[in-house]
DNA sequence: GAGCACTGC
């Protein structure tokens, strides 16, 4: 009361006085780690920061007021105590607890890392999360983003050397950090948020946290879940010889009831269904907003149309007990300002005292974890989603509708009660929610090809991959499957360690095939085209097709079409893109997205700065026609396992030695079939498609993949005989060599020779 | 002649 916030300097009165030495040294008398919730809130409690000693600003106590009705707050002394006394702590916390804004901060009031120089690091699964809880704990701290409080995301690191020491992050950077410092020596205590989504990079850093909790007994480690898994991670963090699991703290959450309700039988047509009880739910139910999920973008586009012509018949039939009914959709690949509808207001009443307006959302999982929409009170939830599944025999990565876990329904449900009781209806009996529905979600790390990370724990030091103690072990095969072409892209040596290649590969952050294509396109003189197309492959489509313009964005499409092959039509669309000064109206004029071509030319300078970094050069080759074929002999030794060879005359393809029957993908510019094709990937919708497809030569293969081209190892068949028939006349032309078979590791001489 | 669950480096 008596003093101005805005002063720079405190008025010091008495001089030794208690109040005086709270000002000057607010943390005075704090011993690491062994501080209590009392000190704790008296330093909060004070006009000056305990951190930057500045006057707190005028907003600091209103913030603080608001924080101390968290669930989590009336739990500091519990948490302070359990943190002092173990090295490893497991929390759980339903939403509304506050464990992600709070928790990290009362370990930097315990653990002091600014009076060490180390740093307390908190790691969340997505960007958006790491960016706005970063800023949401600095304006509670009192402190600018980027000073005291950061965050460091791929693109963009904001925080301060030697001033940050609570930094948010994603969990994807920590582990890039741990491959360059494995022992993570600058930070006291790590905390992994939102360890039940199970992403890959928190299981890695999980296994490396725990045997680095044993080399660095120094180190705290607090993991963070949202549902009650937590025993699981209990046991596996167990350090003790006694093999006591790790303790655990629960914090309630704070949300509304969420009444649920089952249909009596199975649905047999899931979308039919939720559309009948979202105009069901608009009829009968008091206001509140809808939030419908379902799996993918034509499933959503179309429930929209439907839903609203059936509304809209109903309250024109009807106008006295029917009100207005707006219908967003909502995924991931929408323009940013397609996707703020969420949070428009729902429609006023068609006349002044007429029925209320609704809004509902329809939209896949990305409202289940990534985006809140307030408001929604009631949620209908037909049980599925779109969920990645690997197929380790045929390497393959696909998309597959398939049942939610118990804990996904349940994170749905509660999507209902942010602000008020809500309404959850599941379209599915209770029956199969008990017995059919698996407890969770299977965790990433056994639903993906594992290549990249296994590059990753190898860079990590982690010599036996398959005794690495993960939290799930993936499967044996789906391992070995990553070793092969890890070793066919001469990644690892016969001991498993890396080549010197190696090393340089796990530097990037893109797929094994195409950082090895990268480094060696220097040799073909056109690592600046490679470069572009990788960094094209790296980002989401760029061709936009909108349903009622689909014969112009095809035809502009065509315009940029390249027929040699889709890897070097990128190259000319981002070229292109280029010349047009980045133009966002060429874009458009074009039918491409403005939003993928920007993001492609950060990657392509991200990219560019680490090959600079390790002096891969930047070169080009004038002549065009020689250009594209160097460019696709570059594609060669990246993608030497991704070839198909056409088999008949009907557009038939069979991939190499796995022999799946594959198509050309719609979407492909090539004006003809040729007889061999590299790809980008295998998709598997209404049938197996191979997208993004250049022409290749047969001779390039032997010539640049000749370990993986040993014809011994492959199955009679077509694709056999045509490459004996190319072996043979490349033996009887460089008659006088006695070993036709290029050497993967050095395709330099290979490659200039044959130019 | 068809897409594109979502993230992350």
């Amino acid at each position: 009361m008596s003093k101005n916030p805005y002063t720079n300097a405190p008025p010091l009165k008495g001089p030794a006085s208690a109040k005086s030495l709270a000002d000057k040294e607010p943390l005075f008398g704090f011993l690491p780690r062994k501080v209590t919730s009392q000190q704790v809130q008296k330093a909060m409690k004070g006009d000056h920061n305990p951190f930057t000693k500045q006057p707190h600003t005028p907003q600091y106590k209103k913030i603080l007021e608001v924080r101390k009705k968290l669930p989590v707050y009336a739990q500091m002394n519990e948490f302070l105590k359990m943190f002092s006394d173990n090295q490893v702590i497991v929390m759980v916390g339903e939403t509304g607890s506050g464990k992600t804004t709070q928790i990290p901060q009362f370990v930097c009031f315990s653990d002091l890392p600014h009076t060490k120089g180390k740093m307390v690091a908190c790691t969340q699964p997505r960007r958006v999360a790491a960016m706005s809880v970063a800023k949401r704990v600095a304006d509670e701290m009192d402190v600018p983003l980027g000073k005291q409080v950061g965050y460091s995301i791929r693109f963009e690191d904001m925080t301060e050397p030697g001033t940050t020491f609570l930094k948010y992050m994603t969990d994807g950077m920590l582990l890039r950090e741990a491959m360059n410092d494995p022992n993570l020596e600058r930070y006291s205590t790590i905390i992994l948020d939102e360890a039940h989504e199970r992403t890959l990079a928190t299981d890695i850093l999980m296994g490396l946290l725990k045997s680095l909790a044993k080399r660095r007994t120094d180190l705290k480690i607090i993991v963070m879940s949202a549902t009650l898994d937590a025993l699981k991670f209990q046991k596996y963090f167990s350090l003790s010889q006694s093999g006591e699991p790790a303790p655990l703290l629960k914090v309630p959450g704070r949300s509304h009831p969420v009444e649920v309700f089952y249909t009596q039988e199975p649905e047999p047509d899931y979308v039919e269904a939720a559309i009948r009880t979202v105009l069901m739910i608009h009829r009968a139910e008091k206001p509140g907003d809808i939030l419908l999920f379902l799996t993918g973008e034509e499933e959503i586009e179309d429930a929209c149309r439907k839903i609203k012509l059936e509304a809209d018949d109903s309250m024109n039939k009807d106008p006295g007990s029917v009100g207005p009914l707006v219908c967003i959709p909502l995924y991931s690949s929408l323009p940013p300002q397609q996707q703020q509808r969420i949070f428009d207001p729902p429609p006023p009443p068609r006349t002044p005292d007429g029925p209320p307006g609704r809004k509902v959302v329809i939209s896949n999982n990305i409202a289940e974890t990534s985006l809140t929409i307030d408001g929604i009170v009631y949620v209908v939830d037909p049980g599925f989603s779109k969920q990645k599944v690997y197929n380790s025999r045929i390497r393959v990565e696909s998309l597959l509708v398939s049942p939610i876990s118990k804990a996904s329904a349940q994170q749905r449900a509660g999507r209902a009660g942010r602000t008020r009781p809500g309404k959850c209806f599941r379209l599915y009996t209770e029956k199969d929610f008990m017995k059919e529905l698996e407890e969770q979600t299977h965790p990433e790390i056994l639903r993906s090809n594992l290549a990249n990370t296994v590059l990753e724990l190898v860079k990590l030091g982690i010599q036996d991959l398959v005794r690495f103690d993960y939290v799930d072990a993936p499967a044996p095969e789906t391992l070995m499957r990553a070793l092969e072409l890890l070793n066919y892209l001469a990644v690892l040596d016969d001991e498993g360690r890396l080549t010197p290649l190696g090393e340089v590969m796990a530097e990037f952050p893109l797929d094994p095939q195409m950082a090895k294509m990268l480094i060696v396109s220097p040799e073909f003189n056109c690592s600046n085209e490679i470069l572009t197309i990788v960094a094209m492959l790296s980002v989401p489509n760029v061709w936009l097709r909108p349903p009622n313009q689909r014969r112009e964005a095809d035809a502009a499409k065509a315009l940029l079409t390249v027929p040699d092959g889709d890897h070097l039509t990128l190259l000319n669309v981002y070229n292109s893109y280029v010349q047009n000064a980045h133009d966002r109206s060429w874009a458009w004029n074009n039918y491409l997205s403005q939003l993928a071509l920007a993001q492609a030319d950060n990657v392509r300078s991200q990219l560019e700065r680490t090959m600079e970094r390790y002096e891969i050069a930047l070169v080009s080759t004038q002549d065009q026609r020689k250009l594209y074929m160097n460019v696709r002999q570059a594609l060669v030794c990246g993608f030497f396992m991704q070839v198909a060879h056409k088999e008949g005359e009907k557009g038939a393809y069979l991939t190499v030695k796995d022999n799946q029957v594959v198509s050309l993908h719609p979407s492909c510019g090539l004006d003809t079939q040729p007889e061999w094709v590299i790809f980008n990937e295998f998709v598997l919708t209404t049938k197996p498609y191979i997208r993004t497809v250049t022409e290749i030569r047969p001779e390039w293969l032997l010539e640049f993949a000749s370990n993986y081209y040993d014809l011994a190892t492959f199955n009679a068949g077509e694709t056999k005989r045509a490459l004996q028939g190319v072996q043979n006349k490349r033996l009887r032309k460089v008659a006088g060599v006695e070993d036709a078979n290029g050497k993967l590791e050095r395709p330099s001489k290979q490659a200039r020779k044959g130019q």
